[in-house]
DNA sequence: TAGTGGTCTAGACCACGCT
DNA sequence: GCGTGGTCTAGACCACTAC
């Protein structure tokens, strides 16, 4: 029941400030204790010191001002940002207790929609690969999925049967990424959408967009419609950025 | 329109090794030079190029393994997460062009509804003051609100007139809060909220539950249900953690 | 067991921006 | 001007783990 902590120096200085800071002791706009100080407070070097203020810092927790010092920052600046966990929907399912399963409704090579700028660039002058697909949960319908991906960025994706591999699913482990968009909406049912999932047309839905790109290159794009009822997405944001 | 780059070594470093990760010169699974090599190829002390693999690994660009080595890790462990904005609506509004407006419905100290866990958790065996709200975009209804908050927590709030301070942004700059909690979901709107918003009874909305503590004493817990069509969620990811 | 990263030291010079 | 943070050095010892 003792510590078991074998914290490293740089832990316990930036668990000794952080708790002053979130416990009140130090309010906002308080000014931490410079460098020097600390670093004669806790008896060891300065780059030690000044790599904890600058984590504290990076997080958000203290602004650091030359000649002026660190002080601990007004609440709301920069934590206007939750971490939003990405849905890899056969996932999804299986952490709700359900048995998930998927169903390929369409495949084809086609044009872009010239009315979606995303399909648009997802093309980058070609014709994209497009995917229109159903995951179910215990086999009732959960989302409906429209896809295109990018056959010049993915060409593997060509050699493909996409009736039994779910395409998000395959393409997060084999084409890497490096920049997405989400865009997060809430429609109700059209007919075609409706019966598509079994509910009654108008229902609510929550819509995802997302695109991503590897570099400059465009590599997918979808949108995914939920069952409003049915699901939701949860964002959190705990102290120090993690 | 030459570099006015004053970047510091480690900046240098570190654009240097994404660069070449990003760019898919060292793919997945390669094995960054050790911080010795990596010392002398830019004749730099250890500190410093351990800084930046440091940091490259927090952001989850390479994964680091005492005795083995640095890799470049795979895509998407890690990268599961994106930022989402958390909306202030009234910066939401201006910053799409239309000029705010702020309605209270309702103002009243009251008990939890026992149907709502995060309610009670607000009250901690009290009553809240609940207030139920209106916000416009050029006159027009653009999101309902209702909010309840602790009287505990934030006595100051019981003195506040809401009828012309907006809870939320109040709150924001007020209250410091270091743990918050968002779900976001999509409602058939009811006859109540269709009227209040003027629209279709149906009309698919967007919710956007929030709750927040400090420490561990719940602050607030607010349901805003904005119209489905007319506003989104943006989350993005870029590499580098931001 | 040897190579790798994890951490820390005791200095140093510099740039910035309050006063 | 001068105190503060920003950055960097040239070492050091240790822990872990793959070999």
């Amino acid at each position: 029941m003792s510590t078991p902590a074998p914290l490293t120096l740089n832990q316990r200085i930036r668990g000794d400030i952080e708790a002053r800071i979130l416990s009140g002791e130090w309010p906002p706009g308080y000014r931490v204790p410079n460098e020097h100080a600390l670093m004669a407070q806790y008896g060891c070097s300065r780059m030690t010191v000044n790599k904890v203020l600058s984590a504290l810092a990076e997080t958000g927790l203290i602004q650091r001002r030359r000649r002026a010092g660190s002080f601990v920052a007004r609440p709301h600046p920069h934590m206007e940002q939750v971490a939003l966990e990405i849905p890899d929907i056969p996932v999804e399912v299986a952490s709700r207790g359900h048995r998930y399963g998927f169903e390929l409704l369409e495949r084809k090579c086609r044009k872009p929609a010239r009315a979606l700028p995303q399909e648009v660039e997802v093309a980058g002058g070609h014709t994209v690969l497009s995917l229109r697909s159903l995951h179910l949960a215990d086999g009732r319908p959960f989302a409906l999925e429209e896809r295109v991906i990018n056959p010049v960025a993915v060409p593997e994706a060509l050699g493909m049967d996409f009736s039994c591999t779910v395409p998000g699913s395959w393409l997060l482990q084999h084409v890497p990424w490096t920049r997405a968009q989400h865009r997060i909406s809430a429609i109700n049912a059209d007919a075609t959408q409706a019966q598509r999932l079994q509910v009654a047309t108008g229902t609510a839905c929550l819509v995802i967009d997302r695109q991503t790109w590897r570099g400059e290159a465009a590599i997918t794009y979808v949108r995914q419609v939920f069952l409003g009822e049915a699901y939701d997405l949860i964002a959190r944001f705990s102290p120090g950025g993690r």
